[in-house]
DNA sequence: CTGCGTGCAAATGCTTTGCAAAGAC
DNA sequence: GTCTTTGCAAAGCATTTGCACGCAG
């Protein structure tokens, strides 16, 4: 055991098809979603993998973990800048934001050390706002 | 079937912990920080119970549900002030915030309609920091 | 008394894990 | 050929539900 970390990696047909989801969707995915994208060209995925090379990428660096409030954990590419999500209440998926606000640490009380922060709006999207 | 909602409610020793808990504690809880402070003084209490109490109590408007990302729901009294929470890394406690920030509408892009939105700081509370 | 509420255990849904077989290199 | 990755099914957890008994009203 040489470098004590280096994953070896392979570079099987089902990574490829979780990482093409990642890049084709732009938008956080969550497990059953990477199921359903990943497994639409290719034939049969299972969701164990799914998990499995979502767990490798994310610790890899490749993805990032987006947590929101009552859902199951999604994901997206990691290394973009500093920016919140959308949720929208009627179709369920998660935007993207750019930009952000600033004078958050003023909200918490002396003493309270503020080392980072998330903002999630919740609302209706345009597609869904144009279908009413 | 005389009115269609009004459970009937009834005041039972379970009840009565579990509400206290919440009372005592004045912070977030979740269902199992309420199980262990509901079954402290009194005998025991089942786990189901809580969960079905809690259900309850957020139907009836008496509780609110708290939401962290990558957390299981927490629950607080109902009724207080739009405000949002801080969430401590080092203790894991989460702590009521008072105020908040204008301008998020502005964060989406167009044609997104914002109806709501959360805040959530991270960081070291003050007890965490002092004992540094 | 009459039912609602409780407790237990089984059911559920999501995520993880063990193991043998398939595939990458 | 060797060693990782996959797929399936079983195991784990947290939460929910079914059912018979117990307690509140």
């Amino acid at each position: 055991m040489p470098s004590p970390d280096s994953a070896p990696n392979r570079n099987t047909r089902q990574r490829r098809a979780i990482r093409d989801a990642f890049v084709t969707a732009d938008r956080p995915l969550n497990p059953n979603e990477v199921l359903e994208l990943a497994a639409a060209g290719h034939e049969g995925i299972g969701i164990a993998t799914v998990y499995r090379n979502i767990k490798n990428l994310v610790e890899e660096g490749w993805l990032t973990t987006v947590e929101l409030p009552g859902e199951s954990a999604r994901y997206e590419l990691a290394g973009k800048a500093h920016h919140h999500h959308f949720h929208c209440k009627q179709c369920g998926k998660v935007y993207e934001l750019s930009g952000c606000l600033s004078g958050f640490k003023a909200m918490a009380p002396e003493g309270f050390e503020v080392t980072g922060h998330e903002v999630l709006l919740y609302g209706v999207c345009r597609s869904c706002g144009e279908a009413r």
